[in-house]
Parts: C-alpha cells; sequence; structure tokens
RNA sequence: GCCGAAGUGGCGGAACUGGCAGACGCACUGGACUCAAAAUCCAGCGGUGUAACAACCGUGCGGGUUCGACUCCCGCCUUCGGCACCA
C-alpha cells in the first residue's frame, strides 16, 4: 500500500481480481433469500454516455448494499442490440451491422467494467445473437398459436425518393432526413400483438405496483385511456348505410348538429359518389390521408361536406355528414357526433364552418343558456334541455338513461372503449428478429416450426439502401419449403420491432445460457420479479407497458408464475451540463472515460451519486468532480496514516460505558450506519447517504488529530475505520477493497455483513433545546437529555435567561416539544 | 391546450411525520506551511445592519390555516418533462 491514492493501479487490481475469482457470480439456489436487481440495459451505440453511468452507478450501489444484507442478488447485464443505428451505420461507412454492433458491444463491456460495476457476466445477453433470437421468436409463435397475433393494414411513413419505409424519428417536419422529400403515409399489410385484450388488466393490475412511482403509473392510465361511453347508430339519410358514433356524452345527443368522419372512412367516398362534392371530397381526402397523424391533427381543424346527411335517431332530425383532418378513424368507430354546445373542438368547428349549435344542458335546471350568448362551449354538469323526454334529468343520470333507452329501441349500446391501440411489431428492416413465418401458394402464412428455429438472419450482407429490406434481395433466405405441404414457400422478410427483444430480456437473465428453451421455470421463478428496477423515465410508457403486457401473457400460457415484472421501480433524471441534456449538437458532452481516465471510476461514481437525488435531473460540474476526488483522497490519507492502529485491534468490549471524546466518536459512527442504511434501502438517497459517510470521516480526522495518540481508544477507533470503509464499499468499490485489505482484513470487503447501529451508542448526554418566544427562536439551551418531557417545561422557564427574554409580559401558552423546543406565546 | 414534476445562499443540494432554514459539498475570502506554486491544514461565508453585539428581512409571488409553515389550503407566475384535437 502506498502513500498515495493511485487510483489507476487500485482499479485495475481489483478488475483484475473479481475476474479472476468469479467474484459477482449468482448461484440460482441457496438459502438465502434472494433479490434480483435491474438496470435497463444499452443499445450498443458505441460508447457509454454519463445517463449510462449514472444509471449503472445507481444499480451497482443497491446490488452491492443487497449482497451485504446477505441477499443473493442476481444483478446481470446485456445488449439491446437490433435496431437502426446499425443500419445507419453500415449505410455510412460500409460496415456490416453485425460488425459494427459487435465492436461496440466489447468496447462498452470494457468501459462498464471499467467501472467496477458488479454484473454476473456469465449471464450476459445480447438480443441480435441467434441465441437470444431463437426463443423470441419461439414467443412470437406462442402468441401466434393464442391468438394474440394477427396481420392487418397499417400505415406506414413512406419516402417516395428513397423507396424506403422511414421511422417516427427520421421524419424531421414532414420530410425525409436523408434526402428531405416530402414524407407520404404508405398503406401495409403488417403484424400486430392483440395488446388491447389486455387493456382492462393492465390497467387494474397499475394498482398492484405500489413500487412504481404515481406518474409513471398515472402516464400508463391516461396512455390506456379507458372511457366508458356509448355507441348510437345514425341512419343515412335515403340509404341502407348506418354510422355508428362512439360518445362519452350520450346525454349531449340531442344537441347533435353535423356528423364528421375520418378522412379514411369508407363511406366518405361512397356517400360522396354522384354528388356535386364527390371531386371536392376526393381532393381533400387525398391531400389529407398523405399527411403523417401528427401533422394532421396539430393543423388547424378542416372539414368539409360530403353531400350527404344523416338522421338523428332520437329526434328524426337530419344533420349534414362532413369529412375531417381531425377525426382519428381508428379510434372509436371513427366517427364523432358533433355537439358545439358542449365540446371545445366542436364549438371551434361549428364556428368556422357556421354549423348550427343547439343548447341542451342548462347549468341549473332554469338557467336557460341561449346559443347566440356564447363564447365557449359549455362543458360543465348540469340538466338536460331540449331533449323530449329526458328534460330536466341531471346529465349524470341522463347518460345512464340515454344508454337504457337505446338499448331498448335498439339504436346503440353501452360500451367501454381504449386509447390504447394493439402493438404493431413489423419492421420494413434488416437489423432485427426475423419474423418466424413462411407463406405458401397453397397453405397461406405458416408459422416456422419449433425445430427449425432460429430463422437466421444472413449477418454477410451487402448492405445498401435500395428501400428493400435486404432481406428481400437474398434468395436464400426469402425461398423456403412450407412446413406444412412442403411446396415452395417465401419466407416474412419482415422483422420484429426491437421492443419485442426488450420486453422480456429480464426473463432470459434467469437461464441465460439454456440451449433448450427460453428460460427455466424454475430459475425464472426463483429470481422474478424484478424486486428493483432502474432506468430513464422515457420508457415509463411503452417499454414497460409492453414489458407488462409479456409478462401476464407469458401467466396465461403457463410459462412463468409471475404476472407483473417489476416489482419496484426508479426512474433516474437526466445528466445536464449547463441546464441542458448533453447532446453532440449543443457540444456539451462530457465523456466517462475522460472523467475515469482523469479521476477514476470510483471518483466518477462518488459524483455522480452525491450531485443530486437521483430521480432529479442532475447538473453536471467539474468542480464538483474534484470534489468528490478530494474526498477520496482524504479518506485514503486519514486510513492509511491509521492503518497500523486499526489491523488487529480489539473489539469494543460489551457493557463499555464510554464518555467524551470516544462516546462522540461512536455516536457518529452509528448514527452514520443508521443513515446510510436508511437512505440506501427506502429512499435511494445516496446524496445524503454519502453527505453522512463525510461527516463521519470529518469526524474522524478530528478524533485523530484533537485526541491525544495515547488516549484514543483503539477499539473505538477501529470500530470507526471499518464502518466508513464498508459504509463507502457500495458507493467506491476499488478504493475500500484496498483499505479493506490494507486495515489487515481478510475477504472481500464486499462479502462483509452489512452493520447494524447499536441505539444505546446514538444516546446524547444533553440534547439543545430552541426556546421561542411567539414562534421565533430567542435562545438555544442545553438540558440533560433523560429529564422527562414533563420538568422540561418547569426546568426552563425557571431559568432566568428565559425570564429575561420573558419580561414583563404575560404568558398565555407555552408549547413543549420534547427533545425540540420550548414555545412560550405572550402578550 | 391537457397531464406530470420542480422552484431554497454565488452554485449543486439538506431539512424524512407542521417544530432551530441552509447539513454535506463546490466556489469565494483570509490565514498557516512553502523561496514560490500546487497539494494540504485552520478560520470565515444568506441579505440588510452594527465598531462589535442587537435587531430586522429571508425558501418563486399574493393570500389563508396554525402557538409555529420550505412543508398544509386557495389563487397566480416561471422552468423542465410527457402527450398531441381520444369524440
Amino acid at each position: 500500500m502506498q502513500e498515495h491514492y493511485d487510483f489507476k493501479e487500485i482499479e485495475n487490481k481489483w478488475q483484475e481480481e473479481w475476474d479472476n475469482q468469479n467474484t459477482y457470480q449468482v448461484q440460482n439456489f441457496s438459502d438465502r433469500p434472494k433479490y434480483y436487481c435491474l438496470e435497463m440495459f444499452p443499445y450498443p451505440s458505441g460508447k457509454l454516455h454519463m445517463g449510462h453511468v449514472r444509471n449503472y452507478s445507481i444499480g451497482d450501489v443497491v446490488a452491492r448494499f443487497k449482497t451485504m444484507q446477505g441477499f443473493d442478488v442476481l444483478h446481470p447485464m446485456g445488449w439491446d442490440a437490433f435496431g437502426l443505428p446499425a443500419e445507419n451505420a453500415a449505410i455510412k461507412n460500409g460496415i456490416a451491422p453485425a460488425t459494427w454492433t459487435w465492436d461496440n458491444i466489447d468496447h462498452m463491456k470494457s468501459q462498464l467494467k471499467q467501472l467496477g460495476l458488479s454484473y454476473d457476466w456469465d449471464r450476459e445477453v445480447a438480443t441480435c445473437h441467434p441465441g437470444y433470437y431463437k426463443w423470441g421468436q419461439w414467443l412470437f409463435l406462442q402468441l401466434y398459436k393464442k391468438g394474440l397475433c394477427y396481420k392487418k393494414h397499417a400505415r406506414v411513413n413512406w419516402c417516395p425518393d428513397c423507396a424506403t419505409v422511414l421511422a417516427n424519428e427520421q421524419v424531421v417536419e414532414g420530410s425525409c432526413e436523408r434526402c428531405s422529400a416530402v414524407v407520404e403515409q404508405k398503406q401495409l399489410d403488417q403484424w400486430f400483438f392483440r395488446i388491447t385484450e389486455y387493456a382492462q388488466r393492465l390497467l387494474d393490475d397499475l394498482k398492484q405496483l405500489k413500487g412504481w412511482p404515481d406518474k409513471v403509473k398515472i402516464m400508463q392510465e391516461n396512455w390506456i385511456g379507458r372511457s366508458q361511453g356509448s355507441e348510437l347508430i345514425f341512419q343515412v339519410d335515403g340509404s341502407n348505410e348506418s354510422i355508428p358514433v362512439f360518445t362519452t356524452r350520450p346525454d349531449t345527443v340531442y344537441g347533435v348538429s353535423y356528423m364528421v368522419l375520418a378522412a379514411e372512412h369508407p363511406l366518405v367516398a361512397k356517400l360522396s359518389a354522384g354528388t356535386p362534392q364527390e371531386a371536392a371530397v376526393s381532393e381533400f381526402v387525398n391531400r389529407v390521408s398523405k399527411l403523417t397523424e401528427l401533422a394532421r391533427t396539430s393543423n388547424e381543424k378542416e372539414g368539409i361536406f360530403i353531400g350527404a346527411y344523416c338522421i338523428n335517431p332520437f329526434n328524426g332530425e337530419k344533420v349534414p355528414i362532413l369529412a375531417a383532418n381531425y377525426v382519428l378513424y381508428h379510434y372509436g368507430t371513427g366517427a364523432v357526433m358533433g355537439v358545439p354546445a358542449h365540446d371545445e373542438r366542436d364549438f371551434e368547428f361549428a364556428r368556422k364552418y357556421d354549423l348550427p349549435i343547439k343548447v341542451v344542458i342548462y347549468p341549473t335546471k332554469d338557467q336557460e343558456l341561449r346559443a347566440e350568448e356564447m363564447t365557449a362551449a359549455y362543458t360543465e354538469d348540469g340538466f338536460m334541455a331540449n331533449s323530449g323526454p329526458f328534460n330536466g334529468i341531471p346529465n349524470r343520470q341522463g347518460i345512464k338513461k340515454v344508454i337504457q333507452y337505446a338499448e331498448e329501441t335498439g339504436i346503440g349500446t353501452g360500451v367501454v372503449n381504449f386509447r390504447l391501440r394493439d402493438w404493431l411489431i413489423s419492421r420494413q428492416r434488416y437489423w432485427g428478429t426475423p419474423i418466424p413465418i413462411v407463406y405458401c401458394e397453397k397453405c397461406g402464412a405458416v408459422p416456422v416450426p419449433d425445430e427449425q428455429l432460429p430463422v437466421l438472419l444472413p449477418t454477410d450482407v451487402a448492405f445498401k439502401p435500395t428501400g428493400e429490406s435486404p432481406l428481400k434481395g437474398r434468395p436464400d433466405f426469402v425461398h423456403t419449403t412450407c412446413p406444412q405441404c412442403g411446396g415452395a414457400a417465401q419466407r416474412e422478410t419482415d422483422t420484429m420491432d426491437t421492443f419485442v427483444d426488450s420486453s422480456w430480456y429480464y426473463l432470459r437473465y434467469t437461464s441465460a445460457r439454456d440451449n433448450d428453451q427460453a428460460w427455466d421455470k424454475n430459475k425464472a421463478d426463483r429470481w422474478m420479479n424484478v424486486d428493483q428496477y432502474i432506468g430513464g423515465v422515457e420508457h415509463a410508457i411503452l417499454h414497460l407497458l409492453y414489458s407488462r403486457f409479456f409478462t401476464k401473457v407469458f401467466y396465461d400460457l403457463g410459462l412463468i408464475n409471475a404476472q407483473e415484472p417489476f416489482e419496484n421501480l426508479l426512474t433516474q433524471g437526466m445528466v445536464l451540463k449547463d441546464g441542458a441534456k448533453m447532446s453532440k449538437s449543443k457540444g456539451n458532452v462530457v465523456s466517462p472515460e475522460e472523467i475515469i481516465a482523469r479521476y477514476g471510476a470510483d471518483t466518477a461514481r462518488m459524483f455522480i451519486l452525491f450531485a443530486a437525488p437521483p430521480e432529479r435531473d442532475l447538473e453536471w460540474s467539474d468542480r464538483g468532480v474534484e470534489g468528490s476526488h478530494r474526498f477520496l483522497n482524504r479518506v485514503w490519507r486519514l486510513i492509511y496514516s491509521l492503518k497500523d492502529d486499526v489491523a488487529g485491534a480489539p473489539a469494543i468490549p460489551a457493557g463499555t460505558n464510554y464518555v467524551g471524546v470516544h462516546k462522540e466518536m461512536r455516536r457518529l459512527t452509528h448514527y452514520a450506519i443508521k443513515k446510510v442504511t436508511e437512505d440506501i434501502s427506502g429512499r435511494f438517497n445516496f446524496n445524503t447517504a454519502i453527505s453522512t459517510i463525510m461527516e463521519l470521516v470529518n469526524g474522524l480526522y478530528t478524533y485523530r488529530d484533537k485526541v491525544a495518540e495515547v488516549e484514543r481508544d483503539a477499539a473505538v477507533l477501529a470500530e470507526a475505520i471499518d464502518t466508513t470503509i464498508i459504509l463507502l464499499a457500495p458507493f467506491a468499490p476499488h478504493i475500500t477493497e484496498e483499505l479493506w485489505a490494507a486495515t489487515g482484513h481478510q475477504g472481500s470487503v464486499h462479502k462483509q455483513p452489512w452493520p447494524t447501529f447499536d441505539p444505546a451508542a446514538l444516546v446524547e448526554d444533553e440534547v439543545e433545546i430552541a426556546v421561542q418566544i411567539n414562534g421565533k427562536v430567542r435562545e438555544r439551551l442545553n438540558i440533560p437529555a433523560n429529564m422527562k418531557p414533563a420538568d422540561m417545561q418547569q426546568y426552563l422557564l425557571e431559568m432566568e435567561l428565559v425570564k429575561a427574554l420573558i419580561g414583563n409580559k404575560q404568558i398565555v401558552k407555552v408549547i413543549p416539544v420534547p427533545g425540540k423546543l420550548l414555545n412560550i406565546v405572550v402578550k
């Protein structure tokens, strides 16, 4: 051990040692309780960024802490390795996506090792490895067999110049990011997972997730978007066609003054055919349907009369039918009844197109509302009016009565509608998991039999942006035989959304090297649920919802006993520099590599955990990093100077009553144990945990420097030093390992049991009481700590200092707070 | 527009259940050590004010509840994040 803190040498030494000893390998079964600590696995983009460092430092503290508390901790890492950037890199640099990806994985893995993270690398997974995606294909087929997988038409972003499908993020302000051509919408036949079948369960089970932040649960709830309402049927005037509309406000049905259809609603073309409107309508539909949903709905509302009318089944009124840009075909029935008087959007739309406004809800029974006087829709509750037999009924009750009436007369029903849509998993891309389906002329779509899995993705592709998936240009991939009839068949060339890969990886970690099954049920049941999941809040909806969906499907299939994947969720904040998210374009990126090279991994981890509580955004500060580095140096020098006093020192003898500085040293030690334990396990407030350790270190310096060497108590000193090292171990794993060895201990500090505090050591002789006059602190006085609360008031009131404060004023009231303060109210 | 989160010294943050605002760290100032610098150590550090005390003000703003409010209630302002007309 050297006098100087040589972090480079120490970190290399211990990383090698951990590797050689397989320190972080975990057995699947033992007598100890289990704990599954999981951080969201990264996309292998090339290099780690500070967000990764933050995410994985947080997880590592939790994993190491739980290990020391005696749990078997599953703490795995892997790679979300399929995706678009690999294809872009291939086009740009002429490197095969597989080569690029695996190179990145190599590099990032070495970076993770440099951070000293306690992963069981024997369980590493990469979603682009056939040993992983084989089981993704198998799971797809399980969903297929269960009827949860189907094909239908869906719109994609289409670049007419590149002749290729674009992801949303490749569309920049309506144009292709590569060639700037205006992006169009195109219909393709695509695969879907029927997540809507699970909508109600996904909603209901949110209540079980006590360990999730409320904000994430609220976001999921809104995303699922359950709404109770009714479907009412309007007949088209002079035709056999009818238009069902979904509405949450059937109580306003007497106020309908027009009907609006989504532009792609089949009736738009059908009903306008042969009318004078036909040409204009068709021009409108053409124009609107080329736009993305976002562009359509964020523009001003626009509509056009389609030349037909329908009949309100409640009052027989004939109202015009329009087509509009803002009505979504896939939500509800693709049709909206226009009630301008009681809906903001309808009000705005009616004003623009001069459509009649009919009031049917009054604020109170007699308070009439006049359409001419309205400046905004009246959307509050009230009483039904101008509504035939329903007049005077409070509208909430009216909703039920109208539905009841509709059901009796066959003009509608009560229905529940979800905003959630089925999960589109087809991607017209190369670098993804091939969808295990073949198309046979005779048998149609046929699932690939299990024994033929995996459907291998060819990696030796010449990757050119031809517009079509490179898989289509590979006859050896496309041409195959039908598993059913043996005739000629063609493979599906679409690959799966990478969200599919990342929706079950937490299960694969339990059986990462199993070649015979996706996971061993016993092992999955041993480890699931994930006890703590940690990652960015940007995944609050899609990733977490898809994973919850998969878990429920697997439960239904009998593949696991868990019904929810993640017991507790921690969503970490972003890492900012100069108040903005770090990004290349802003030029405010701080590279983890540089920080590690300059200060070491322990410093990087300490700073990122100390600078802010994990859920909040973190402002990067170079000065702050230096401060954390200085602290570790301070710890090093302190313990180095005392190492010989600690090695072989006796334990604290039972029943010893320490006084004075020794007692104070012990109090600091045990307070730190209490506080750090609470901060890590309860609130994840690593920042305050670290400040408590700093206070302990400060106290140790005082004990060393202010107490003569002969008077120091070896047992007290050793207890304080050992505690410092152990409490710091989850945060700064290398330096603590070195110091643990230097102070004469055997074995890894990371295998030490986590200490518990001695309540007796926390008891103080005196407490400071704040004396307040009318709520303002006037004096701080020490009283014996063992004084009974009842005696405190009298004791203090009789003190001369306190009497002087009161003077000749009259005491109105005295409020004592034991151990804290005494408030004297005077007048 | 809707939903969510957050506003505390020069800065990051602390105060966990309504009970002493500013722990811990950064920056800064002064001092020690040094030929000097770095490193390290010691002291100071919310504002007004004072010779020094005292006193007053102070947790985005305005009200309220309370013996007592960063914390609870009502109304606003600002910033950040999410969602985009969900019938």
